[in-house]
DNA sequence: CTCTCCCGCCACCCG
DNA sequence: CGGGTGGCGGGAGAG
């Protein structure tokens, strides 16, 4: 549109770049390191992303909040060439968050900036960009000038790619916005924030809108959904997609390319699809527009392109589908005269719906190996599952989410009994087998149709030859898709935390499948669990597409409870690793680099056999694995805490309320069974029924966390397990905790980035060693910094954005000791700290603290040096960093801005 | 070279 | 008509 509005743009990307990029690891933070067959790392080499993460200088954090253009003179690259201020925060500041980066966007986009680059006729060579880039991060000195270089530099593509500004675009709005909140989304305004021309604005708009998350409402107006309806839609499109046969025209398509055959335009196949296609799709599309005025064109091409590209990918077994074959199948459907130009074409609107998609988590670039060479494809992370009850789920407000209904919690219960009588522990739960069941049983379950989809991975003959050849390449992305339980007997204690911790969360992922299914827990909660595909990467994509993934607490973690805790127990056959378990007792729980890497390197005789396969677990065991178990009120005596289930024999977590429950005297997994139903189904029934209680016994009925934060792993996979809760260490907020209702929740790293309540607190000392502190009975002060922001950021992002940290009751005192209210980085003491680029990090640092020493934890005095190196690393917020807590100062004074940091070298 | 896909011209609608 | 929309494909960055 206006001229002036892309020149503005680019000098602000210019400016941006670093920012951007950041962004785009959020997205992307590991992939690099991924190595499918189907290259899926590519990402690497998708232009949009960048890959050198050593080279990303920390982001100054903003606070998430909507754009402020009066902010846009701030910055002027003229006036102000250089900013030492502002650079000496981008250098040593804080993760950077996509709204962060909006408002620097924003801030630039000011007419001096125009001028700047009227005057800049020539950019500097983008080759030298990345070493100015990497010369500023390392020191502090040349950060002037690098940045100056560096701002001197023209945006690369990457950072105007359609991705990223679609990340921006989402950044804006919370996935799950509250029913009562009414978005409208100002197609101007969003194009004048995100400093782009409307145009763009709209190609992120239309795919939205296809996927129904979006709306048009009037003109140059959209209203946001969110993802509330996702599943529903996902759904619908997966059954036209099915009527449509794509799957057979893929399978045709793809046989041809298999053979060799190369497609020939105007070889049109009409078998399989009707006539009526595209009205059928109209349709679809437009039942849910009924406000929009632009049905009655026929111009929705891009949003046809979008639901049908979609569809392919829902119908497909393997979930990849590769540009070729879309464009191909949507040329044929279109009964366009096929030519080399309108599959061009054809391509070219791909990838624009892709980038949108992939900001959305629901694909993710890969690449598919054939004998002709490398294929552009995507798969499918995106939910799979759709629930049959979706319908009557998924438009439940997202203010509802936590408030999950009696009944729900009776089915876990059920379940969670279930389990017990059937295999004696929740150890041996075959939940694989189970969902299985259940999935063969749902007769709507998509799932079914997809030959239990990525439950059991069961890819269809027609893509056997397909399969085959990605197997060849590696292994990695076929077993990625297969759903790989650890069989509950390899949750062996023997195995190193950080196994552990691997085989938790996916069976933890299996879990929350089989209660989606079973409960439909996903649908109540409108939040599309992450595909029956299992693949952590999937789950990964959709908890960073800041999908508020509630995660009911699996026996596993529980287990993990006891593993962590029977660690150090003799005969565990994990002595070699009892260290790492010890959490309590361990003065200090980091591990050290050499020790982390021999443990990772112990694992991978196990996975040899698999590169990818390996490469994706070393992933898991790559992420530190935290775990800060929340004692359990003394006066909730009708729970067991989880933790208990394993302290016979062990250390018995200090503080840990057993009380009226014989810790350990039965099968550990009976045992664990009733902590874990009455956690589960206790915590609600208070929820339900607070007014019983008195205010103390109220609060005691909030959950607790179990806080497993494994950045590298998981990938920013932060799970909170509910214990119970000291209702003191909540902020004002933490009245909505309990309305949660949910025993845990597993949230997305990014989506907590600037909350400082994702680090987990430290855990000052081993049990043991400050029993005196603490009333061994008296309820663990759940050091969940700002408790009270998750409980927003669990609600909706934007609620959490809004809340400010610093209000947030540091603690209570009494409870918390110092710790909490320094709200004092989690390790100070026992937590791992681990440099992401020292050498000898290969494996996960694991710390498992336990939160119950009121022993203040002060953050170590760090070191702007090693801050810098806090986002060097591939996926860096999920890479195995110890996230600290500046100084309390920092604190007051950016509460919003939490600092992240990375020892570059272990505790000093 | 191929893969990507930005960019913005210009044709459609619609009020 | 003018402005909102968005189809479309040239052409260039990235690998």
């Amino acid at each position: 549109m206006v001229p002036w509005r892309e020149k503005a743009s680019c000098a602000r990307w210019e400016r941006m770049e670093v920012n951007c990029l950041t962004l785009k690891d959020l997205i992307n933070p590991r992939q690099a390191r991924l190595g499918f067959a189907i290259e899926d790392g590519e990402n690497a080499q998708k232009e949009n992303i960048f890959v050198d993460r050593s080279r990303m200088t920390p982001k100054t954090p903003i606070k998430n909040e909507p754009i402020d253009l009066s902010k846009q003179k701030l910055f002027t690259p003229e006036r102000n060439p250089i900013t030492p201020v502002k650079l000496v925060d981008r250098q040593q500041s804080e993760p950077w968050t996509p709204t962060a980066n909006l408002k620097m966007l924003i801030s630039a986009a000011s007419p001096d900036i125009r001028d700047r680059e009227k005057k800049k006729g020539l950019f500097r060579p983008i080759e030298n960009k990345d070493d100015a880039f990497a010369d500023a991060l390392q020191i502090d000195v040349v950060v002037d000038s690098a940045m100056d270089d560096y701002e001197k530099q023209r945006p690369s593509r990457k950072q105007k790619s359609l991705g990223l500004l679609c990340q921006k675009f989402l950044a804006r709005y919370p996935s799950y916005p509250l029913s009562t909140e009414r978005t409208t989304i100002s197609l101007d305004e969003v194009a004048v924030s995100l400093g782009v021309e409307r145009r763009r604005i709209y190609d992120i708009v239309n795919v939205l809108e296809s996927l129904h998350l979006v709306s048009r409402v009037a003109k140059n107006q959209y209203g946001w959904h969110g993802r509330h309806s996702l599943p529903k839609t996902l759904r619908a499109l997966q059954r036209l997609g099915e009527k449509q046969k794509y799957e057979e025209q893929m399978a045709c398509l793809q046989q041809k390319e298999l053979d060799l055959i190369g497609y020939k335009f105007g070889e049109r196949r009409r078998d399989g699809y009707p006539d009526s296609h595209d009205q059928q799709l109209l349709e679809f599309a437009e039942s849910d527009y009924p406000s929009s005025s632009a049905n009655s064109r026929k111009d929705k091409s891009l949003r046809i392109m979008s639901q049908k590209f979609v569809m392919l990918f829902l119908v497909s077994k393997t979930k990849i589908v590769t540009l070729d074959v879309a464009a191909k199948i949507l040329i044929e459907e279109s009964q366009d005269t096929p030519d080399h130009s309108k599959f061009k074409t054809k391509v070219r609107r791909l990838y624009d719906i892709a980038n949108v998609l992939t900001s959305l988590a629901l694909i993710k670039k890969v690449h598919v190996t054939e004998e002709r060479g490398r294929k552009p494809a995507f798969k499918w992370i995106g939910p799979v599952d759709f629930n049959s009850n979706e319908e009557e789920l998924v438009d439940l407000p997202a203010s509802v989410l936590p408030e999950l209904k009696p009944e729900t919690y009776g089915q876990i219960r059920a379940c969670a009994k279930q389990r017990l009588a059937r295999y004696g522990s929740f150890n041996t739960v075959p939940t694989a087998e189970k969902i299985q069941r259940k999935v063969s049983s749902e007769p709507n379950s998509p799932c079914r149709k997809q030959g239990s989809g990525g439950y059991s991975l069961e890819i269809g003959s027609l893509a056997a030859m397909y399969r085959q050849k990605i197997e060849k390449s590696s292994q990695g992305k076929v077993s990625a898709n297969k759903r790989v339980v650890p069989p509950a007997s390899s949750m062996d204690p023997a195995l190193p935390v950080h196994s552990l911790a691997h085989q938790v969360f996916s069976a933890a992922q299996t879990d929350v499948q089989a209660l989606s299914m079973q409960n439909s827990l996903s649908g109540q909660s409108c939040v599309p669990l992450p595909s029956a595909t299992s693949d952590p990467e999937s789950l990964k994509a959709a908890l960073l597409a800041g999908q508020p993934l509630m995660y009911v607490p699996s026996t596993s973690l529980l287990m993990l409870c006891g593993n962590l805790q029977e660690g150090p127990s003799p005969g565990s056959g994990s002595e070699k690793d009892d260290k790492n378990l010890q959490v309590p007792a361990a003065s200090d729980l980091s591990l050290q680099p050499s020790g982390q890497k021999r443990l990772c390197e112990e694992r991978k005789p196990l996975e040899e056999d698999e590169p990818a396969t390996k490469r994706q677990s070393q992933e898991f065991e790559d992420s530190p694995l935290s775990l800060v178990m929340p004692k359990k009120p003394s006066d909730f005596t009708d729970l067991a805490f989880p933790m208990t289930m394993g302290s016979r024999g062990s250390v018995p977590l200090e503080g840990i309320p057993v009380k009226e429950e014989p810790p350990g005297e039965e099968a550990p997994g009976k045992s664990a069974a009733s902590a874990f139903i009455a956690s589960e189904c206790g915590t609600p029934s208070n929820y339900e029924k607070p007014a019983r209680e008195n205010e103390s016994a109220q609060e005691s009925s909030l959950l607790q966390y179990l806080y497993v934060h494994s950045p590298a792993g998981l990938n920013g996979f932060n799970v909170l397990l509910p214990g119970s809760q000291t209702p003191h260490t909540m902020g004002p907020s933490s009245s909505q905790l309990p309305s949660f209702g949910l025993p845990c929740m597993v949230l997305p790293s990014p989506a907590l980035g600037p909350f400082p309540v994702l680090y987990s607190p430290a855990m000052p000392g081993p049990i043991p060693s400050a029993p005196g502190v603490l009333p061994s009975t008296g309820p663990v002060s759940f050091g969940l910094p700002a408790i009270g922001s998750v409980a927003h950021l669990l609600v909706s992002p934007a609620a959490m954005i809004d809340t400010p940290v610093s209000t947030v009751p540091s603690t209570d005192p009494q409870l918390h000791g110092q710790h909490s209210l320094t709200l004092s980085p989690v390790m100070s003491r026992s937590h791992t700290v681990v440099h992401p680029e020292s050498p000898g990090y290969t494996g996960h640092p694991v710390s498992v603290k336990l939160e119950q020493s009121p022993i203040p934890v002060t953050p170590k005095s760090i070191q702007r040096r090693h801050r810098e190196t806090f986002f060097k690393t591939p996926g860096s917020l999920g890479d195995p960093i110890v996230r600290r807590r500046e100084r309390n100062q920092t604190r007051n004074t950016t509460s919003a801005q939490r600092r992240l940091e990375i020892p570059s070298s272990g505790p000093d």
